[in-house]
DNA sequence: GTCTCACTTGAAGTTGACTTGAGGTCAAGT
DNA sequence: ACTTGACCTCAAGTCAACTTCAAGTGAGAC
């Protein structure tokens, strides 16, 4: 049994140690021990912090994911939701490429102002009558602190 | 000249008062004047509103939608922006769709348990690694105030 | 005239996922 | 023995985009 530092799992997952306690305080992984006051993680932790970030990548909340394995230990992952998740997920591609060929097209567009290209205007319409799906995507990338 | 109060732009819109009043704050959108206390505003506004709303489905902040048509009055859009912006969009879609491939496999996915799944495992592994993209959907939809 | 009710303001609250800070502990290296 | 520095806890702060609240104002209906 491999045990790890929080220090060890953090380098090893990609995340800060603080998100590893916040983690751990809302119940999404636990830590095997400790030595002295520092915790000691099993390295199946990391399997778990990889399921984790497939949840969260895959759109679920934090508490969804936390549901999903909650009860016992092993995760108990409901196809239902999965396929759910999926066709959500299809959803919001659909979208987000209908906004791309958009925004490509007003990019190439030679009209002199965006306001008087048809297809930028067609846009327009479709997002103020709230076709396009509420979304938001923060780019989060690359805010690691810079030691 | 068309002059409408905040209701009725914010019914027009879809957005709620509030937003309205938001926006302005924020320099997004301008009341031609005042009747007593109250907001007037230009038709227009509506056009911008629909530009506003386009812009944040396509990812933007409200920062940097406001930039946008910051300095005078007319919207000036950086058309490099906008391919910028597309290709950005374009990687999310790219990524999205290999986890609504991972879904979907893992929903119909003979294997007794995802962890002895293969292909589970191997999504397991790109989402530990980071290889998909950091991203938060919130699901707003249907939170219009229940009158 | 007075009632009502949609509007006004500014401040504070909300949500999710964390991060940061202050003040403390302790294992290991010198 | 002592210092160092990574860890600890708990509370509070951050960010974005709004919403909600309390207290007040004024236009239009009666």
């Amino acid at each position: 049994m491999t045990e790890l530092d929080i220090a060890a799992v953090a380098k090893a997952a990609g995340l800060a140690a603080s998100t590893l306690r916040f983690y751990e305080e809302k119940g999404l992984i636990t830590s095997i021990g400790r030595k002295g006051l520092r915790r000691q993680y099993d390295a199946a932790v990391l399997e778990r912090l990889a399921l984790i970030a497939l949840g969260r990548a895959a759109g679920f909340s934090l508490d969804e994911i936390a549901q999903m394995f909650a009860a016992d230990g092993r995760p108990r992952i409901d196809r239902q939701m999965l396929s759910a998740k999926a066709s959500e997920l299809d959803g919001t591609i659909r979208q987000l490429s209908a906004m791309r060929d958009g925004l490509l097209h007003a990019a190439k567009c030679p009209a002199p102002s965006h306001m008087e290209c048809p297809t930028f205007r067609r846009i327009l319409r479709a997002a103020g009558a709230g076709a396009l799906g509420e979304r938001k995507a923060r780019s989060t990338a690359l805010k690691r602190k810079a030691s």
